[in-house]
DNA sequence: GCTCATTTGTTGCATATGCAACATAGGAGG
DNA sequence: CCTCCTATGTTGCATATGCAACAAATGAGC
């Protein structure tokens, strides 16, 4: 009995054109605009973008958050996480808490030093963040995040803020 | 006298609501696209995508190149290239050749090895692109590839090819 | 031709990262 | 309660990375 073969997982599918130009400009483009951000943060003396996600995400949560919670949204693994608040830990922007209802864990919440740096590290991300970007206009910016949220199959909205 | 300050440098300049969508989006999905496809490379025990880039701009180039003419294109710093070089030059990939008019430097090119890994990988690269980026159609990856370029100030063709 | 700044590439060292193994707690099934 | 499987984090170790210092060669100005 013969299996149907023509689209479904054919031999060695090409990526067409159009995909391979936008796979390109994804990498490139992707690369080039964060460094220029995490550049910025650098020249400041600030951490990094994703020492500004955790922090961001944990005031949003408004609460204490266990790892867990945190490593799906962040895209992050376990280990990368803990390593990460290890170091957040020591520069006193975060501090783990006793978890009540499962001793394995423990949840997580900003210090007034991880408030505070946050607040800090928003006033020169924000302006890098415009300056990377304002090579298009918001409609432009607003298709440009639609088409990107369907290829990664996403709906989120989420901005930063301030 | 009073500089202009109305755009120009004004203060703490927060990016629109659309733009900081297409930022995050931008970040979230350039990263998931990537890991998925580097994960394919991973799982078939093959080099990842930065690897399959070099081998291809050499090959691309069609002649042995120098060190400093691929940094460029590839966006990586020079120590990056060097080391990455040692390790590709380890495996038996690519071979450092005397550079006639420069001592400082030589000619990278790859070896036959090279060129059947370059093979090798786009048979796992390729499928894993497409399988990564079918959640939209070529119009729209066209669009998406021309928000990028002008996003990034760029107007680069170059598709990586079987 | 000599000197000096620049270009090109490499490397020592401290830090960061990935992976697999580990530790500990929770929860299901008996 | 006991056993075993899963969930949640952490860590040892090998490797990779960033940065600044370095080496060597070129080329410009005198």
């Amino acid at each position: 009995m013969r299996v149907q073969q023509t689209q479904l997982k054919g031999p060695a599918r090409i990526p067409s054109d159009p995909i391979q130009r936008a796979w390109i400009a994804l990498g490139r483009v992707s690369q080039a605009i964060r460094e220029e951000v995490d550049q910025a943060l650098k020249a400041a003396k600030l951490p990094d973008t994703t020492w500004y996600t955790v922090l961001w995400e944990l005031e949003r949560a408004g609460k204490p958050t266990r790892p867990k919670d945190l490593a799906i949204p962040l895209f992050i693994l376990p280990y990368q996480l803990s390593r990460l608040v290890d170091r957040m830990e020591e520069d006193g922007l975060v501090k783990r808490i006793a978890c009540p209802e499962d001793k394995r864990g423990h949840l997580l919440e900003p210090t007034d030093a991880g408030y505070a740096m946050r607040r800090q590290m928003w006033a020169v991300y924000a302006p890098a963040m415009d300056d990377a970007m304002n090579r298009i206009g918001d409609e432009e910016a607003l298709v440009l995040a639609q088409l990107l949220n369907k290829l990664g199959g996403v709906n989120y909205p989420v901005p930063p803020k301030p």
